[in-house]
DNA sequence: ACAATAGTATTTATAATACAATTAAAAAGG
DNA sequence: CCTTTTTAATTGTATTATAAATACTATTGT
């Protein structure tokens, strides 16, 4: 097992909560017993029963006497919670999951921008430019892709202020890895992708907010755009 | 204990939790041990540790040998489980709390907008417009003003179709419940705001994404707008 | 036959205790 | 003064026992 710096409870945390989220205890099904989870992991009862609990407080099962432990429904999933966010990754995302990815990003990211060119500090604005500095290196091959990518987009939801958009860091940051699975992930940021960054940025520090709104707003769409009509290919291509 | 029908771990959970959002344990403070815990709740070390575990999986705090149980920095916290939204209801919500959620309600309510526009099902404009009669009767005061509202809002995430909308219902909800507290309870629902509610739903209806996208938009800027202006009269009269 | 009631068995909930592992801080050694 | 070792405090894990909740079954009365 890859996990086994961690305590016992988190490695069965981790394993249960995987297996939900890629399907195998898929909702409304029981998960084995206290007991048989037990035997199964070989662990005693304590470790057992918290990791049950973790899961429980993110949302993902319940557990009563004599029913058991269930998967509850998705609805009540904590999809903004950072492991749930891992374990979706881990599954086999498809491009539909991809498609309610952008639509979030979409909504949260021009905002972002708009706020970040009403309250960005100066040492936040410092980071974007170095997570900008990153994606120029990137470019010529000198710096990880879509790692500099990551951290452009990170820094810009840090210098909204609010800690509702900081706390979505996790989201957009997976959401951007689930899209480097469906672009080819060899192929390095473009100038043409560069650009955007930095025009968004510009806006973002000479404290434009409706116009960085807007430029990111743009982006966003095309790439959303994109994603819906590869759907619509492959649902033709099923008739 | 109002909530002497939860099991003891529950209990634990709640109050712990609700005394970390209220601040009586800030960021970097010590909880009390797992045995102190223990005495004064007088319960198990199972159901302490359990309780422990749950926050834990919520992001609020950690635990390790010999450093105890701390509270970590509020960016780690699950600021969308519905928990952590509920202890913030019952802490002291201010202004500036205010405005952070109708930022991200700005974010997210047009482009839910859009989507619902884009992928309402009948029953889902079935139950939106379900909502607004249950609104037109607030206006006459026979309904509850502020739930109907609520459902009007829950119904269009619901409608967006897209799974991580639907999961923001709770942020939604607790948004307006903490907008309540700062606008006079008692005023029931406007005539002009059941208007707005209404010209939004017809759009969604209609198919008109863009449109319904930018009529939300333009309430929700002028509903901060007013929070930012309120929150400029309360910094100059400080000075 | 049917419905209400009581009983039973299964599963989780809680408790108590013991020992192991971790690690921050103090003590020892150079 | 710096490094290493020891110590002690705290959480991590295991085990056992009992209580509570509840789905299912059997019984009883009509």
């Amino acid at each position: 097992m890859e996990s086994s710096h961690r305590n016992l409870t988190q490695q069965v945390v981790h394993e249960l909560g995987r297996k939900i989220m890629e399907g195998s205890y898929k909702v409304g099904d029981s998960l084995p017993s206290e007991a048989d989870l037990c035997t199964q992991f070989d662990i005693s009862r304590t470790a057992t029963r918290e990791a049950v609990k973790m899961l429980t407080a993110k949302g993902l099962i319940s557990s009563r006497p004599r029913q058991g432990i269930k998967v509850v429904d998705s609805k009540h999933w904590n999809l903004f919670d950072v492991d749930v966010l891992n374990w979706i990754l881990l599954g086999k995302p498809d491009l539909y999951l991809l498609r309610h990815f952008l639509q979030l990003r979409l909504g949260i990211e021009p905002e972002a921008a708009y706020l970040a060119a009403q309250y960005a500090q100066e040492d936040e604005l410092a980071a974007i430019e170095n997570a900008l500095a990153r994606m120029k290196d990137a470019t010529n091959g000198q710096d990880d892709t879509h790692e500099a990518d990551i951290e452009f987009h990170q820094s810009v939801l840090s210098a909204s202020n609010n800690p509702f958009f900081i706390q979505l860091k996790n989201f957009i940051t997976t959401a951007l890895k689930v899209n480097i699975r469906f672009t080819n992930r060899m192929i390095p940021v473009t100038v043409a992708e560069y650009q955007a960054h930095v025009d968004i940025f510009e806006l973002i520090k000479n404290k434009k907010p409706q116009a960085a709104f807007d430029a990111a707003m743009i982006t966003q769409r095309a790439t959303l755009a994109i994603v819906n009509e590869q759907i619509s290919v492959l649902e033709n291509k099923a008739l």
